[in-house]
DNA sequence: CCTACCGATCGGTAGG
DNA sequence: CCTACCGATCGGTAGG
């Protein structure tokens, strides 16, 4: 029960354990924190000891920033995939906010866990957390600039409430009642003004 | 710089100490989360070593649930109080939001960080908080119950987003160009509608 | 990738 | 409230 068999017997192995590694780390993380994962815990599902992991990455600092900002890379990209074909401000607003939350309600989601940790890790990490997640940030900016709101809503308000809100909901989304399609659906539908 | 040092040659020592030791361990807690904060922290905030807290309280876990639910306990009251005097569903739910964000938004804030911290706390814990936090929401339920909604918009969604825009707004709430009723009005008038 | 270890830190306790 | 300590755990390293 403890070591991940996938049958590995490949040529590239040096790079093909790394990326392992990384998704084991990823879900680790994303389940019970920065702080709640040692790296004996990763070793363990490696099916190695921790101190074995040294050899693919260089700290626990380090491989948190590498996870963190690629899966914000991930996102990003896959949002802009997704507003490309439209064109009305709305209906690209509804599609990145589907994408995201599509992200962030996976079953093994590795995006969203990470993103509200800024508390629990370093100060050096923190400072590369925000770093790239304003870089991110600026994907929903633009957005919301497009919009034709109504004058007395507060567009940076506006941007950090849908984003708290789209980055949080894994919080309270427990019930499977609706699927994550529904909820953007509500969520666009309740910050829809004009 | 390590001792606090309010003038305490007072009588009733026994209990008025350990007000002064929760209210140190709360902000500690707040600021650098449950496992960022370490007895011996705390200790050296109120001048003593971290075993001699051990007079006062039970436990690190048992000392927050206790502050965690001592501090729902004055949200919730403080709530009550600033709905009571309104009438119009709109009107109550605004004075419950302002109240609520003033809350999570004051500098020295022991409520709010608590209540995201669900992943860092030991399972005995969370399943405390969770029960506590489930029974503040309460209030928050009645609330939208009463508002006239259109028919669209599912009342549990809205519900969740309401409050963890409420509960996470000090995650970005850095920049001081709004007061929290500036704050709380936005978000009131974002989630209007009729 | 392992053995064997480092120094640091943790929550908590006994005994005074 | 302190001294002095417990067993556990942490991130990380040397040397093979």
């Amino acid at each position: 029960m403890k070591k991940h068999d996938l049958a590995s017997g490949s040529n590239d192995e040096g790079s093909g354990r790394r990326r392992q590694i990384l998704e084991i780390a990823a879900q680790l993380f994303a389940k019970k924190g920065y702080r709640g994962t040692s790296m004996r815990d990763i070793g363990e599902q490696a099916g190695v000891l921790g101190g074995s992991l040294y050899h693919h990455i260089k700290s626990k600092d380090a491989l948190f920033v590498e996870l963190h900002n690629a899966a914000l890379d991930a996102a990003e990209s896959s949002i802009l995939q997704a507003i490309r074909p439209h064109d009305e401000p709305w209906a690209r607003l509804t599609s990145a906010c589907a994408t995201l939350l599509d992200i962030q309600l996976a079953p093994d989601s590795r995006t969203m866990p990470m993103m509200n940790d800024f508390r629990e890790v370093p100060d050096a990490v923190r400072e590369q957390l925000v770093a790239r997640r304003d870089r991110f940030e600026g994907v929903f900016r633009s957005l919301v600039a497009d919009l034709p709101l109504p004058p007395h809503i507060d567009r940076s308000i506006y941007r950090n409430l849908l984003l708290s809100q789209l980055n949080s909901a894994s919080d309270w989304y427990r019930a499977r009642r609706l699927s994550p399609g529904q909820i953007a659906a509500q969520i666009v539908s309740i910050f829809r003004h004009e």
